[in-house]
DNA sequence: TGCCTATACTTCGCATACGAAATAAATACG
DNA sequence: CGTATTTATTTCGTATGCGAAGTATAGGCA
């Protein structure tokens, strides 16, 4: 009875909730009818309003995403005129991803969306409680395969 | 400095590393080189086993997951020949689904790869500590698009 | 200088998901 | 009985994300 109810299955239902609400906070923000970033895009523009000009490398590492999932997501607000991607004069294999106006333009937005998220996740939890719940994703995204198993000493 | 940090990145990163790292669990519980199911189609499996012949829609509430979703996670689940759908004799519309043998196969594997799992997402926690991420999680899935904002009515 | 390796990205194929719209069967209702 | 509505699923288009493989540029080294 004291067993948690398969903490697998609710990280993820919750986490997909999360990103969907996400969504409808964003749009809450926007003018109605305008185009709103996802929650992945507004992880990146959130991203490049602190460094413009991030390589994808960057963003892949400060948005915990593969290489490859950045290729797209840039892809896509490039698409929407909300961000330039141009090649980095220095190295050219590096790309430069930098902020347009109609993507900084989403940022107040975002900034809104995301105050009013954060209160909403932590509303009903101690601060105390919070850290515990931190410090567990922390945990859970942690988790390498190095899982000790059957396999001794590796 | 209390402030905690990003809950909902933290989420987001957590809830994907999780999920590469179930399949990788579920790989350690197979032979090698034999097919392995993802940790939706573990899910999947873990649901059927419990009520066998569940419809699509069971499955989808089971799995907290949209309808049209469990249309293509059980069509590839059928192409692996883990499971058969066919529809309902009492009610057209429906249909059920069953697991074959090759799908009850994977559930040793499944039932061992998720007792490491949650034994792996508990430890360095206690049981206290587990409740209240349980509880957020919860509350976090409990998100709705009811939030109540400056906008009082609409 | 010329090759070999490391690094930064992109492309491709795949698996998830969602929502909107289509389809089809069951039910309700006049 | 026949139409209207509800219910169960599927299909379609889009976004996300991963890993493997490909491409191209930088650097190191003989």
């Amino acid at each position: 009875m004291s067993r948690p109810p398969r903490l697998v299955f609710l990280l993820n239902s919750a986490q997909r909730r999360l990103l969907q609400w996400i969504g409808v906070q964003q749009a809450r923000s926007t003018r109605h009818g305008a185009a709103t970033p996802t929650a992945a895009q507004g992880g990146a523009l959130f991203v490049l309003a602190r460094e413009d000009g991030a390589t994808m490398g960057t963003l892949a590492s400060e948005l915990d995403l593969a290489p490859s999932a950045v290729s797209g997501l840039v892809q896509r607000l490039e698409a929407l005129d909300w961000v330039l991607r141009r090649p980095c004069p220095d190295d050219g294999r590096t790309q430069r991803v930098w902020l347009q106006p109609a993507g900084r333009a989403q940022l107040p937005h975002l900034k809104q969306a995301l105050t009013r998220i954060n209160a909403r996740l932590c509303e009903g939890f101690t601060e105390a409680e919070l850290q515990t719940v931190a410090r567990w994703l922390q945990h859970v995204q942690g988790l390498d395969a190095e899982a000790p198993e059957e396999t001794p000493h590796d």
